[in-house]
RNA sequence: GCUGGCGUAGCUCAACUGGUAGAGCAGCUGAUUUGUAAUCAGCAGGUUAUGGGUUCAAGUCCCUUCGCCAGCUCCA
């Protein structure tokens, strides 16, 4: 048979010839690192015979693929464990993840990660013992028979599903274990040496909470332990770096407890960082062309009946009672900036018409998605609306993403666009005409198009309103999070009857984008403080110089020094403490103070300081306007967009 | 919201099977006058999250409520 390899040179082989035995053709590494094989679009194991001509793709580790088939025979590895450790145990499913696995099992009496010890030994134990992986195809109702008799009551309630939608039915052994999978599977457990067990949590049967509770194992593996401990000590940062635990230690702001759940408290020194924050995003707006504005928290209930929310936003809005009627938090600023674009009758000379503001906003989050500042119940959303003619769409979407990306490249995050489309199967779950789609989509593909921009399509996002760009940004730790969001709305300007009056003088629906850059001001701080790991730069520090004399004699000299650095319009304390050097340094240190001037006798005589640099050190004595000049350069504020 | 875990001083943590709540750091006072990440001493700090129950006796055992954490679900 004919074997064409992805670089397009092609090769004969013997019909029967397995994945891995034309890896090692190719090279002894090759086959070493070979994990499946895909074989005319196929996903295959490795000592799978192939018996005809066909393309093939070795996959490896750095594979997608290669990765999500390493973990998921993991999750067989350790699935295999638990029952033999734990007799009794009932196999729910155990799927792949983005950086590992986890299975989720009803085990009888588990005492929780005290058992990870013995489980990790027992799957030390099999992968010394390097047993095969070995697949099976059989009938539906074999392999019915076969899990009866294991019984295994919840691979029977999949087998069922799998025998209504027609599949094959394949299953995989190693040594005693058994489960129903489609695989593939790496050939032995002799590949899964670098793993690590995580976490373990309840998870309920197909994640439906009238159905029972599983125990859900979490499990990571890598392909080597090299790799493995990069990804465990990537664990390890995150959680030093952790937003909650830094914010309230550098007395950025405080949550939980009397305050009520969900709500942050921003205090003196948070605040600076949010102001500093907050007046870059407004002065890049008003020179983006956008005009700011300012709408009221609450509103009375018949403006959300007409904007839709008061019926599919009910359970997550807060209700009051004003006069009689009936009023809401507002948990979103859109019914206020259309109010505020209903208020006189537009022409097409005014569009695109830019509207934007810091508006908080209030969302009944259920209690258990709390998670400190990244989601809370009242929060700043950097909202912004553009009303724009069809004819518009393309330089705006354009514009707006530049600008998205303009703040993103401010703090160093990474970034990866999605552009999310209807399904074009079910037309009937999304608001407005068809043709408005159909002219949209295609508008904001070549939006990204025309910038160079890559991106992924996934059909079927879309909200029902309308399609939309998601920047998902990366931080340093290499973790994605929700940024900039871009998303069009053919329903709330039919709702409101929004038009403007075209040069041909008839009125036309205009055509509306919701766009924020931060997503949320407390969100947006939340990761800067976990990817600087509280290290905000100079322009956000809420202190950024520290004067510290180092005796009382130079304490005049340090308030004098103080008075001018504030002056030249930063932001400075002076630590004049009874305590050494040493320990109001490490204060200053501790407390990710940028900058240090240091006054001792040698200074005060001669208008110096000793510079000592955060993490850095000490960068010797210089001219005050020396040292001033350095500190002024590391906390300018960034240039505003073009 | 659901399931599980947790809740002791501002923070980090002690207190054997129920038997007098304790330490370090931070804070305050004083001494010391300091040269690049912790000077020394003293003082103060608690209705053990909350309300109830069992017991001669509860931080410890049981129940309630609240909050936090993990996960599920949700996320216009």
């Amino acid at each position: 048979m004919r074997i064409l390899f992805p670089d397009s040179s092609s090769k004969n082989f013997e019909a029967g010839t397995t994945g891995l035995e034309i890896a090692s053709d190719i090279s002894r590494g090759l086959a070493r690192n070979a994990l499946l094989v895909r074989f005319n679009g196929r996903l295959l194991d490795l000592e799978e015979p192939l018996e005809d001509d066909g393309s093939i793709e070795i996959l490896t580790f750095s594979d997608e693929e290669g990765r999500r088939t390493l973990r998921h025979s993991c999750s067989h590895l350790m699935a295999g464990a638990v029952q033999k450790l734990f007799p009794g145990t009932i196999l729910g499913i155990g799927p792949a993840i983005d950086d590992g696995f986890y299975y989720d099992m009803r085990i009888p009496d588990f005492p929780g990660i005290s058992a990870f010890e013995d489980i990790a030994e027992e799957m030390r134990r099999q992968v010394k013992e390097d047993i095969p992986f070995i697949r099976m195809e059989m009938s539906c109702d074999e392999a019915l028979e076969l899990f009866r008799e294991r019984g295994e009551s919840f691979k029977l309630e999949l087998l069922d599903e799998l025998r209504e939608a027609g599949e094959n039915i394949s299953v995989y052994r190693h040594g005693d274990f058994v489960d129903l999978c489609r695989g593939p599977h790496v050939p032995s457990t002799g590949y899964l040496r670098n793993f690590q067990l995580l976490s373990t949590a309840g998870a309920y049967w197909k994640g439906d909470e009238k159905n029972p509770m599983l125990t859900r194992i979490y499990g990571t593996v890598f392909d080597s332990s090299k790799s493995l401990n990069a990804h465990l000590e990537m664990l390890e940062e995150s959680r030093k770096r952790d937003h909650r635990k830094l914010g309230p230690e550098l007395g950025l702001f405080a949550m939980g407890g009397e305050g009520g759940p969900g709500l942050a408290y921003w205090l003196p020194a948070g605040t600076i960082v949010r102001e500093e924050l907050e007046s870059h995003w407004k002065k890049a707006h008003v020179k983006a062309g956008y005009q700011l504005v300012s709408t009221p928290h609450i509103a009375p209930a018949e403006l959300w009946k007409t904007s839709g929310h008061y019926d599919y936003y009910h359970d997550n809005m807060y209700f009051l009672d004003v006069d009689k009627g009936e009023y809401a938090l507002k948990p979103m600023n859109c019914p206020g900036h259309i109010l505020i674009y209903k208020n006189s009758r537009r022409s097409y000379r005014e569009l695109p018409m830019r509207l934007a503001e810091l508006g908080v906003v209030y969302r009944c989050e259920k209690s258990g998605v709390l998670h400190g500042l990244m989601r809370v119940r009242g929060f700043t959303v950097d909202d912004g609306h553009i009303f724009c003619t069809g004819d518009q769409i393309v330089d705006e979407i354009q514009k707006v993403v530049r600008f998205a990306l303009y703040f993103l490249r401010i703090f160093d995050f990474g970034y990866s666009i999605e552009l999310s489309l209807m399904d074009p199967e079910d037309p009937e779950r999304y608001a407005g005409e068809p043709e408005e789609w159909r002219k949209v989509e295609p508008a904001l593909a070549r939006a990204l198009n025309e910038m160079g921009e890559d991106y992924r399509t996934v059909t079927g996002e879309a909200a029902f309103y309308g399609p939309k760009i998601d920047i998902k940004l990366r931080d340093a730790l290499g973790r994605y999070w929700q940024g900039p969001t871009i998303q069009f709305d053919f329903n709330i300007p039919q709702r409101f009857n929004l038009t403007y009056v075209g040069d041909d003088g008839g009125e036309h629906r205009v055509y509306m984008v919701h766009r924020a850059l931060f997503g949320s001001v407390e969100r947006f701080i939340g990761n800067l403080i976990e990817h600087y790991a509280g290290n905000l730069p100079g322009w956000l520090a809420p202190t950024q110089v520290v004067i510290l004399p180092i005796t009382e004699t130079q304490l005049e000299k340090a308030d004098e020094t103080g008075r001018i650095v504030s002056e030249a319009g930063l932001r400075c304390m002076v630590n004049g403490r009874n305590e050494t050097v040493g320990y109001r340094i490490r204060e200053a240190e501790t407390g990710k103070i940028p900058f240090m001037f240091i006054i001792g006798e040698r200074e005060a005589e001669s208008d110096r300081v000793a510079l000592r640099v955060h993490g850095e050190g000490d960068r010797g004595s210089m001219e005050l306007d020396l040292a001033l000049e350095i500190v002024k350069a590391g906390c300018r504020r960034p240039e505003l967009p073009e």
